[in-house]
DNA sequence: ACCTGAACACCGTTCAAGT
DNA sequence: ACCTGAACACCGTTCAAGT
């Protein structure tokens, strides 16, 4: 399991197969499968022990704190093990599940509505996993590709045709953008359940 | 091309070999090679020809009227190739670029200053793409799976370990989730975009 | 309970050969 | 310019055989 890890972490998910597993811990092929019943259950069982990384807030936390470190907690997780957010959605674990049931405790003890505890939990998973799925898609993996694809790509394009797409690469390129798109999105949405969350008190105070 | 999106569509990305293609088409593996330089390329063709049928707002609409519809209809596409977001991120072709292109002017010509513009753009691309891959993700297609999977879910799940995700699990069964959380984090982000717009308006106003 | 190699039914792609 | 089959180096998994 943990040679599983180490592997999709240093060499990608794709590399991961069952035969070069067998052969880097020394054993034949056949043998993993005493062990696990699967390579879909090798799978669950990686996003299971990785998903223990994620650090849940204590009992003290308000629910928009708790919420904020909670995810961002889950999105550094993601991004340190680059193959686990497109696998993360297969059946759910004991990790996983605890994950989640703290994000919805958060918002339920604090007296959210149901509903309202329902949005909120799909607007932050699916915030972050969905960011960290497509910062992982992301055709580059460090700074020098990063530079080499925007510059081919400026080559490419006609300046009358996408001056626009122009302007945002070379905005990109100068390194302008100093700024967290993933805690943007996140503050957005906490400050949108915040108001909602507000607006259903008074409904009921009222 | 077109055989290879039907393929797709109709059997999932996972079964779209080189040589069932080719059976497909009547012809043997390797004339595919003729026509297409890799898989990779086939891939980014496909990508290309469905990006096409996004709808791309015409000259007259509002910034935020502009970037609903099209991101709207993004998610559409997504949604009806259901192959597309997991292979979104490879190297841009010319219908990509037309609709990073609009994204990009309606914001720049309703005088978005370069740096608000850029964050509304990944913003918006990443909730598009990003939701888009986590729904495709799910472990089911239908009513019928989703319905199996909660009630084995709940065995599962102990009740005085995982209280909240037990009541998450029978609010959805119960079908009482009948709002868009797609259009509910769009909307989130197109409000949050139009205060950043409004006050940085004000500030070089004043 | 754990390990094993041979075998099966698949991949994408190279290469030399044809029209 | 287009098509082709054989071959290569890979997959995950079944099966029968070992300790």
């Amino acid at each position: 399991m943990d040679a599983a890890i180490s592997v999709a972490d240093e060499q990608g998910i794709g590399s991961l197969s069952m035969r070069m597993l067998a052969k880097t811990l020394g054993f034949g092929v056949m043998s993993l499968y005493n062990h696990v019943k699967d390579k879909d259950d090798l799978l669950d069982g990686m996003v299971n022990t990785v998903a223990a990384e994620i650090e849940l807030p204590d009992g003290q936390a308000t629910w928009k704190d708790g919420l904020r470190a909670c995810m961002i907690s889950a999105y550094r997780v993601m991004l340190s093990h680059r193959w686990l957010s497109s696998v993360w959605g297969r059946s759910p674990g004991p990790s996983k599940n605890g994950y989640h049931e703290v994000i919805l405790r958060l918002m339920r003890e604090a007296k959210f509505p149901e509903e309202l505890a329902c949005r909120g939990f799909h607007a932050l998973t699916m915030h972050v996993t969905g960011f960290a799925l497509q910062v992982m898609e992301m055709p580059f993996s460090n700074k020098a590709e990063f530079v080499a694809l925007g510059n081919k790509s400026l080559n490419e394009l006609d300046e009358l045709e996408f001056p626009y797409l122009r302007e945002h690469i070379h905005f990109h390129l100068e390194g302008k953008d100093q700024r967290s798109d993933f805690k943007y999105m996140l503050d957005l949405i906490l400050d949108g359940l915040e108001r909602d969350f507000a607006d259903a008190r008074k409904r009921i105070t009222r």
